[in-house]
RNA sequence: GGGCAAGUGGCGGAAUUGGUAUACGCGCUGGUCUUAGAAACCAGUGCCGCAAGGCUUAAGAGUUCGAGUCUCUUCUUGCCCA
């Protein structure tokens, strides 16, 4: 057998695809984008499955003749470049560079598309500074604002979260709990687009149903009404916003958050601040909120029921109602809302049904939330709850008591972070008060290369030389914003700069992504499915609407999210977490640690993880077996959407599949002119013919483990028929259109097998015959409905030809002989089914 | 608690629109070669059964000439939201 060194041709085709490039000048336009990576250190066997899906695509559009444009950057600022430079003494910069040039490297060795030439990196001056200058624009179209609230705390990386980074109460990268505070930030009003960005989902055919389904419930429109409590004994009114104002006559309670207006009337009282204490250590989630311990303060205030004379209803602070949702007051129907039950059981209020779900169970033991009818409401009584919804609301706004409101759950995106490794915000502090934008024509505020991480908090601002400034409009001294933005920003933009990297007067030059935009396949992980999803949307229709020489509303045409790779874990008897490397499985299928051969405890598969060292380092992989055994083996063992299990072996065996198939090229390329023979060969032709058509198919599916099994059954035919009489010129030109559709997962071996077949036109596409293809179909016989036989027949056989053959042949024949036909069912090409009369 | 996926051999997984279930790979078994092993090659491999044949897509029901695929109920797992 001839044997290839993977790693010679793999370096030699590497160097020729830096050069190559993927434009074809006449072709129609495809960008083609994957989800650019943080420069961490060295690449993870996700970055090789994401990359290499989105090199398959790539490869294959430019083949098919399109102009393909395949860039790659770097996701470069961010918190981990602060935490190691602490540890190694490296400024993060340097780090960074240092990874950046690491994992370059290693994605160069993965033989990708890629255009180096628009390479970008989020911490270069040259790309934060646009960055800054669209924070300005944005500024000015009135997009971004200052405003006090109370933010989501991470205490471990001394800096806010936006809700979106809040992961079951927790920092989503520091998983420590998330605390309340309130401070003043910057924000990007996402929110003046929750209309468009629900709306516009419709345009999205090209995006999976269940990443459209997150955004629509992240956004969460939902209808209610404000309605308006009367206090007792006071002046003032208190509006409750509310979804089910269905329920207003179950309302035993109001409930308000810490934060409301009403709290000026206990400022003094020492019980209520020890309360509000207690609730600011609450998160601000929902999820938070819904778990904690239901908490009330009573105000011993009383409001009027809008509906009911003389009901007084007491009103509380709750720790459960946030001032930011809403009117930051609700009225309390604990019936038929569970947090709303839980407080009415721990304050012993009245509960009171009024929504039956048909069944009378006198006690309730929770809240009931299902359909049913209206009861125990007056007017409401006998209705559905929509009917009920729709009158209560009329009626309270005849009543002038309140009015119909449209709710988001959606909040602005607060973008301030106390870091410094980050784009810094163009905004200055003057001393008369006023913050304003710096001038344009000073971008970029460049960050200080002198500072101090050891310390904690921010280091900009303990940086003076880089904190005060002056305003040159008016000569004012002034500070300069020491917080920097949310990397989301960073990665927001991203694909627009990529269709003009150089471009250096502006952020972009309008006409490239008028011709580049929209990303016509961007591939990436599903965790980004509201985050960066979300964020980018927001910001091409924030650009959109006031740039008028842009026509982008939406960035993404279609969307691709590919599975996890995942790996059992190991521990030791100890409780340690093992490396896959530490392990040996023996024969008897159980597992133990190489170095002293203890048992092992193995976990089930998961999603490969530092923490917990389920993880195969691809740099070993890539070494072992080649760059092409990896892209094939990470392609051909699960659908690309579904998560993926590494398995050593299955990548040794895409190994030694890439090796038969270099040793079968090899073969034919110094094989003697043998006979032909016009039989054999005419079905060598149509067999193989019938596959090409069939692999292209899966390719345009984003089906491409079939794809590999199709190449698998393919080679098992074209090794069988070596032994037959083929011409071997027919069996070489046949051979160079398939290593042409092996181009794309298998780049190096593909391209080497063509150079080896003197294969003139490599970059080109085999033309798909499917004229000439197999003629044969394997067609089912049933007798009620039960396969009997399976017989070979040319396409398109008619009933009659098909029944003769039957009667001649088949097995079936007993079968039918045996009883009266009563029925038959002919499905051309597929099956003929004869229902037979019961005896 | 709600929503959305999914459940097919020993394992990863195929099965176009309701029409051959288990493709392809791994593993396993036997064989050739070899001092032996590895590699390579050949053959076999869903379950029960000597066979004829029967059974089989988490469990159960339904629609249909025909269901892995559609409907309902239940169970399990995963993800998202709470």
């Amino acid at each position: 057998m001839e044997r290839i060194s993977f790693q010679a041709i793999e370096e030699k085709w590497q160097i020729k695809f830096a050069k190559e490039k993927l434009y074809n000048k006449n072709g129609k336009k495809f960008y083609c984008l994957e989800m650019f990576p943080y420069p961490s250190g060295k690449i993870h066997m996700g970055h090789v499955r994401n990359y290499t899906i989105g090199d398959v695509v790539a490869r294959y559009k430019f083949l098919n003749g399109f102009n393909v444009l395949h860039p790659m950057g770097w996701d470069s600022f961010g918190l981990p470049a602060e935490n190691a430079s602490k540890l190694n003494n490296l400024h993060p910069k340097e780090w960074t560079n240092k990874n950046i040039k690491i994992m370059r490297d290693q994605l160069k060795m993965l033989g990708l598309s890629i255009d180096w030439d628009l390479e970008i990196s989020t911490c270069d001056e040259q790309y934060y500074k646009h960055q800054q200058e669209l924070f300005i624009d944005f500024y000015n179209q009135g997009f971004v604002s200052r405003k006090e609230t109370y933010v989501n705390w991470d205490p471990v990386e001394k800096t806010v979260l936006a809700n979106e980074q809040v992961i079951n109460g927790k920092g989503w990268r520091s998983n420590a709990v998330v605390e309340r505070k309130k401070l003043s930030q910057w924000f990007f009003n996402i929110t003046k687009f929750s209309e468009d960005l629900l709306n516009d989902l419709k345009l999205l055919n090209g995006w999976p149903e269940k990443v459209k389904l997150m955004q629509k419930n992240w956004i969460g429109k939902s209808y209610g009404c404000e309605i308006n409590f009367q206090i007792d004994e006071k002046k003032e009114k208190l509006n409750v916003f509310t979804t089910r104002p269905d329920t207003i006559f179950g309302a035993t309670f109001l409930a308000i958050s810490t934060d409301h207006p009403l709290n000026e009337f206990f400022s003094d009282n020492k019980e209520f601040s020890k309360f509000k204490k207690e609730c600011d250590k609450t998160g601000t989630t929902e999820e938070a909120l819904a778990n904690a311990e239901k908490l009330g303060f009573d105000t011993k205030l009383f409001a009027q029921h809008p509906f009911i004379k003389d009901k007084k209803i007491p009103i509380f602070f709750a720790n459960f109602v946030l001032m930011d949702y809403g009117t930051g007051a609700i009225f309390g129907c604990p019936a038929h809302d569970q947090r709303d039950f839980d407080f009415a059981k721990k304050y012993n209020l009245e509960i009171i049904k009024v929504v039956s779900n048909g069944k009378d169970n006198k006690t309730l033991n929770e809240a009931y939330s299902g359909d049913g009818k209206i009861i125990n409401s007056e007017f409401l009584d006998g209705l559905a709850i929509t009917e009920a919804k729709k009158k209560i609301i009329d009626v309270i706004e005849e009543k002038k008591l309140g009015e119909k409101k449209t709710l988001f759950r959606l909040k602005d995106w607060g973008i301030s972070r106390q870091r410094y490794w980050g784009c810094p915000i163009p905004m200055i502090y003057l001393e008369d008060g006023s913050v304003v934008p710096v001038e344009k024509s000073e971008l970029p505020i460049k960050l200080p290369e002198d500072i101090d991480l050891k310390t904690s908090g921010n280091p900009l601002d303990k940086h003076p030389s880089w904190k005060n400034t002056v305003h040159k409009a008016s000569g004012q001294k002034a500070t300069r914003e020491t917080d920097t933005l949310d990397t989301f920003v960073d990665s927001s933009w991203y694909f627009l700069r990529f269709c003009s990297p150089k471009h250096s007067r502006s952020p972009f030059d309008e006409e490239k992504i008028n011709y580049w935009m929209p990303v016509d396949q961007y591939i990436g992980g599903i965790e980004h499915a509201i985050l960066h999803l979300l964020y980018s949307r927001f910001f091409t229709k924030g650009l959109d609407k006031y740039n008028k020489k842009l026509n982008i509303s939406e960035p993404f045409k279609n969307l691709f999210t590919q599975g996890m790779v995942c790996h059992e874990s190991y521990k030791d008897k100890n409780g340690e977490w093992l490396y896959p490397s530490e392990v040996e499985k023996l024969k008897d299928n159980t597992y133990v640690k190489i170095h002293d051969k203890s048992k092992v405890i193995v976990g089930l598969p998961e999603s490969m993880s530092k923490s917990k060292k389920n993880t195969i380092d691809p740099q070993v992989m890539i070494d072992r077996y080649g760059a092409d055994s990896v892209r094939w083996f990470i392609l051909s063992d699960s659908p690309p959407d579904k998560d993926i299990q590494w398995s050593d072996v299955g990548v040794a065996a895409a190994h030694k599949f890439l090796q038969k198939v270099w040793n079968l090229n090899f073969t034919l390329s110094t094989k003697k002119q043998n006979f032909s023979d016009k039989n054999p060969e005419s079905e060598f032709i149509k067999t193989v013919n019938t596959f090409i058509e069939k692999i292209d198919n899966s390719i345009q599916q984003f089906r491409f483990n079939v794809s590999i099994a199709l190449f698998y059954e393919l080679f098992n035919f074209l090794n069988q028929n070596l032994k037959l009489k083929i011409d071997n010129k027919i069996f070489k030109n046949k051979l160079i259109d398939i290593m042409k559709l092996m181009v794309p997962f298998t780049p190096h071996l593909a391209r080497e097998c063509l150079e080896l077949l003197k294969c003139e036109n490599p970059n080109k596409w085999p033309i798909i015959d499917k004229t000439n293809v197999k003629n044969t179909i394997n067609f089912a016989v049933q007798v009620n409905g039960k396969t009997r036989d399976i017989i070979v027949v040319n396409k398109d056989t008619n009933e009659k030809e098909i029944l003769e053959l039957i009667l001649k042949k088949s097995k079936a024949k007993k079968y039918i002989e045996k009883q009266k036909i009563i029925k038959t069912i002919f499905v051309k090409n597929k099956i003929l089914n004869y229902i037979l009369k019961k005896q």
